[in-house]
Order: C-alpha cells, then sequence, then structure tokens
DNA sequence: AGATATTTTTGACGCGCGTAAAGAAATTTC
DNA sequence: GAAATTTCTTTACGCGCGTCAAAAATATCT
C-alpha cells in the first residue's frame, strides 16, 4: 500500500483511470460496474487505500446504510448479549449499526432516538424502556425512522415486534415444576419497569387457576436495574416473615433469582431437587450467568439466536418493503427449557 | 411546538429573524453570541424543533464532537460497566459518544478503528484486545486520532494509558489473605489475552518471594471470553488432580472465580474463612457480579468512577494539547479491597 | 454626543459526494 | 460489419453547513 494519501474522491478516480461518477457507483453498489471496471478500482484500493467521506455520503442520501440498536440497559448481561448477537448480524449484512443504552432513564431514551434521527438510519431496533418510556416520543419517532420493537413490546409502536413468547416461558416453567414437585410460588418485583414481567405474571396466575390450584406472588419493593440486590434482600424478607408459601419458588427473571439464590445461600437453605434441600428456585431468560450460580439456575431460555435472526429478518422486510407494514407485525418465539441443579 | 417542519438552517435563521452565519456561530457555541441574540434562537427553538443536518456540520469541521469508546468484549459485564460509565460522563461533557465493540476478534477491532477515524472523531478511548491486537493497525490508527487506552496498557501505544495498578490489587489481596490465613496460590488462565493478567501474576510472585513464601501459580487451559467455564472446568480438573498446594486461592479475575465457586459448590466444598469451610477464595475486578456469588466474592475493587473520570479528564487535556503529549501519560489507579465472605 | 468596541449581516466560496442528462466509447447482437 | 445495447465520461447542479472578509448595525464608554 502506498504512503500517499487521497484527498477526495476525484483524485481517487484520476488515479484509477476513471471518472468519479463512475467511483461513486462503485461505492454504492460494486455490482453495478462492469466486472473489469470493478477489479480496476479495487486494485487502485488496494494500493491508495481510499474510503469516501461517510459525511458527505450521507448527506446526499436520503437513506443510510446506519441501524440504530437502542437497548434500556447495557450493563445487563442480558442486553448486552442480545445487542451483541444484532450488532454481529448487522455487520455481516453490510450495515453500520451504532449501539446505544438508555441507562434506564427516560430521558437518555428520548435523546438518543432524536439523536438517531438525525442519523437518518435505514431502520432501527429498538427495546425500549417500558413502563418509563415516553410514548409520545417512541411514536413520534416511529413515524419517522422505520423501527422493530424487540424484548419489551408497546402496543402499537413500531411497525413490528419481536419478542419472547412469556405465556410460553412461564408454561414450561410452571408445567415442570408442578410435575416434578410442589407448585411454585412467583416471585416478582412490586412495580416492573418491563412489561413481560407483567404477561409473566399473569401468565402465571392463569395456569395455576387451570390446574386447579392456588397461585402465590410474592411481590417485593425496589426500584431501578439492580436486580440481583432486590432479589437478595426480597428473599431475606420473605424468609423473615415466614418464608414461601410452599418449597418452590419461581422467580420472574434470573436477575432476582440470582440475588434470592444468594439470599438462601446465605441463611443455609440448600437450594436443589434433591434430599437436604430446603426448596427449589426456578427462572426466566437463561441469563449469561446463570450457568454459574450456586446451585446452577433452572430456567426457560431465550432463544437469543433466533430472535436476532428474526429481528434481522423483519427488518430487512420493512425496509423492502419502504419502511411500512400493512398490518403491525407480531412474533412471538417460545421458551426453551434448561433444566439445571436448582429445581 | 408548532408541527411546521425546517429543512435547513437557512430557514430556521430566517424565522428567528437572524441571518445563518450568526444561527451557524450560536450551534457551534451558544455563549459566543449576544445573550439576546441567544434568547431569540432558543425561543425559535422551542417553537420549531430545528436541529442542524449532523452530516453536513461534520464534513466542514476538521474536528467533531464525536468520542469513540472500544471495548474488547462488551458482554463481559466489566466492560459493560466502565463503557457504561464513561458513556455517561461524555454526554454530561456534550459530546456524542459511540459504543463499540469488538468482540474479541482482531478483525473486527481493526474495523471498528478503520471505520471511527472515518467519524473524525475529537477523541477515542480504547481498551484493546491486548495480546490479539494488531498493533501496527492500532499504532497506525493512534497516529491519527487522539487515543488514549485504557484498561489494557500495550506499550507506546496511544498518547495516555489510564488503568488499574495491577500490582496495587494483588499487594492488597496477597497481604490480606496471608495476615488472616495460609498464603495463597494463584490460579490464572494459560494464555491471558489481556496483558493485566501477566501483570498480576508477576505482582503474585513477586510479593510472595518478598515474604519469604513460595508462590504456586496453577495454569487452566482455555480459549476466548468464556472465563467462568474456563474457571469452572480448570478448577474441577485442579481438584480432581489433588487440589491446590495451600487452602486459599487467588484467582487472577473475578469471572474465573466466578467459575471456581461454581465448581466448589459442585463439589460440596464450602468457601470462606469460618470453621467448617474447606477453602478461602479471593480475586481481583470487584465484577458487578461479585456481590452475589456464594459466598460472596472478598475482592480487589477497580475504581470505576476513578478510572473513568480520570480517562475523561486525560481526554480533555489530550484534545486541549492538539492531540499530542511530550510524553506518554500513564495513570494507575490503586485498587480498593472489598472483603466478604469468600476469604 | 461622539468615538470606540463589539456583534451581526451580507455575500461568497468551499467541503466531498449524490445524481441527472447527454454524448462518447465499448461491448454485444444478429 | 453495422446496429443495438450497455457502460462510461463529461458537465453541471445541489445538499446543508463552515468560514471568511467587508460592511452595517448595535452596544459601551467617556
Amino acid at each position: 500500500m502506498s504512503g500517499y494519501k487521497i484527498r477526495n474522491m476525484e483524485e481517487f478516480a484520476a488515479l484509477s483511470g476513471l471518472s468519479r461518477p463512475t467511483v461513486s457507483k462503485y461505492f454504492n453498489d460494486p455490482g453495478s460496474v462492469r466486472p473489469r471496471t470493478r477489479k480496476r478500482i479495487e486494485e487502485a484500493l488496494e494500493r491508495y487505500d481510499f474510503r469516501p467521506n461517510i459525511f458527505a455520503m450521507n448527506q446526499n442520501r436520503s437513506l443510510t446504510k446506519n441501524v440504530g440498536i437502542v437497548v434500556p440497559y447495557l450493563a445487563d448481561p442480558f442486553f448486552a448479549e442480545i445487542a451483541r448477537i444484532i450488532e454481529r448480524r448487522c455487520i455481516d449484512a453490510g450495515f453500520s449499526p451504532v449501539l446505544y443504552s438508555s441507562h434506564g432513564e427516560q430521558k437518555l431514551e428520548v435523546e438518543i432516538l432524536e439523536g438517531l434521527t438525525a442519523l437518518k438510519p435505514a431502520g432501527v431496533f429498538l427495546a425500549p424502556l417500558g413502563r418509563l418510556s415516553d410514548r409520545g416520543a417512541i411514536e413520534r419517532f416511529c413515524r419517522n425512522v422505520p423501527t422493530v420493537l424487540f424484548d419489551s413490546n408497546i402496543e402499537g409502536m413500531g411497525e413490528a415486534f419481536v419478542g419472547s413468547d412469556n405465556f410460553s416461558f412461564v408454561q414450561q416453567t410452571v408445567e415442570y415444576l408442578c410435575r416434578t414437585g410442589s407448585p411454585p410460588c412467583f416471585f416478582e418485583m412490586r412495580n416492573p419497569a418491563n412489561p413481560n414481567a407483567n404477561k409473566r405474571r399473569r401468565a402465571y396466575i392463569r395456569l395455576m387457576e387451570e390446574a386447579g390450584l392456588e397461585p402465590h406472588v410474592i411481590k417485593v419493593e425496589g426500584e431501578g436495574w439492580g436486580f440481583e440486590e432486590i432479589g437478595r434482600r426480597g428473599a431475606h424478607e420473605l424468609f423473615a416473615s415466614g418464608g414461601p408459601a410452599t418449597d418452590t419458588v419461581l422467580c420472574s427473571n434470573d436477575r432476582l433469582a440470582i440475588g434470592f439464590l444468594a439470599a438462601c445461600y446465605e441463611r443455609g437453605l440448600r437450594v436443589g431437587r434433591g434430599d437436604g434441600c430446603a426448596l427449589r428456585v426456578a427462572s426466566h431468560d437463561d441469563h449469561p450467568f446463570s450457568r454459574f450460580t450456586c446451585p446452577s439456575l433452572t430456567t426457560a431460555a431465550h432463544e437469543y439466536e433466533a430472535v436476532a435472526a428474526k429481528c434481522m429478518e423483519t427488518l430487512f422486510s420493512l425496509i423492502e418493503a419502504g419502511g411500512r407494514f400493512e398490518n403491525r407485525m407480531e412474533t412471538l418465539i417460545p421458551a426453551r427449557l434448561i433444566l439445571r441443579a436448582s429445581a
């Protein structure tokens, strides 16, 4: 590679022995020029290492190759994981993904969406905060930018939603727990920000009632994103005031369960399904760390890859369709039960 | 806010009763126009909701307000956490942070740096892959973009490095462990990608020798970013072949320790410092989950906020200095020992 | 009030590229 | 080998804003 620095496409075109419009055409779609021309450009590219100016490119295009990925809280490994997979797939598909975290704050989510609009993205994957989201701001955003919601559904927002089928999650854990021992209580936060939590509680209650069993919902106090600590404290309070109604606890999500297990350990309560175990604990999400809890956590797993694949597929067809679907598309992906030691 | 959509700054300036250059001046520095003029612009801003076109703005500026944050693996909660704090501070300082994860791959790290160059960022925070990094590519990048390395130091690269003082980390854990029980073995990966691991091993050996004790380094096999699983498997192999030389194990980092603790639990080995405990385990990093392990993990903590603050401060002075320091600046921040139940 | 300093306006050019039209050149077709 | 087709070149304009110089307007000071 020559050390010479090229200033612009004009200069690069001259060095390739071609005209600028032809080179411009190549960069927009390498397949749109004659093979021999393409080869000449790519040879020059090897020699001179030129890249068209992104800002100038995007300025004159109504649509860019940018794709936004917005999650509510990136320090939550669940979102880090799903974002990682989606990001990877965007890159492989030739897009420029830009990753944002709302850090759990409404104001930041709104600002991110506003800033994202200015990037004229081809599309956006948005996992909204949920209860804390500014519905007006999200609606406004979705009108301007082709958006696929994921993880948390907000009725009517965006052209599509891809997420997990919460009913399937709870159905599998409840069915398994009832079949192999006493029916579970349900352990959750009192005011969950994430709408999935509500769906899971309702699924639990419905499934218990359908089985002729009495549902027990344990609600613990706590705000914010420190779920493990909320679960830990809640568990201690629960045990201090007599403990759960049965010896089986189903947590709304793995992060609460991680805290719950920590509290059990601190109290010397052995968790698991064998002899000498005081109680069973199961949960939902298959958090990346749930196989390293003590004991390892029985949980209903998200199909991370399947969710990511469906997200991509949905956004592509949305872009093809010009940014609008006739009917809002909802895809719910069922869970996969993972049996480990805790239940 | 009026529903009318403004096309460009020209139009917005006209609606504010001002000229475009004045408005342009305002957007570059709101304090550079007369207070009354500023008020007029901001009132118009309330009414019409105009934002200058990012692409056009950046095209004509030699330097943007973009700041890149590159971490080796965002699904690692340690990096998610440090990235979160840095990102937050960038936003508060009026910059536009863009977050990238190398996903543990050299090729991706190089591509990110190349793409980042095109964004003409005011500066970049780079936590390199370490051993897997393409040194040539990073060097080239650092020549073009004011870069502050963090977490992993690579000698001579970038204008500055901000990280944790590995010697201080190990010093504190070793001192504590030796003072309160038998001296520790050191548990680590055989081929760590991250240079901090090597510094920690050397610190351990040196500290043990200085104390007249024999160092024992246990090296476990494993590649990639699944540290917990590597630690878990390594621990099982260790116990299967006779166990550690002493009843105290110091892990190179918390993620290995999380796996180690999982293995101990699976083997029915009680960890902690009380009676009836088979061994003590300590570690380094204060991983966000280390307080929820069973037992909770005694560890040397990064001063996350201090590291982030120093990163910001360093980059600011680097930008002020025109992107070059006379001498490469290295800041090492000492650890804070956190005593929990595991040792 | 007049002189001086500061701020704003006017007008103009440039950034690097997208894109369109018309003609030239190369390629394919019969 | 000529006609039809495809591809490329030339020329030119536009995108939205940064930035500069000179002139005009406004504010500050004595």
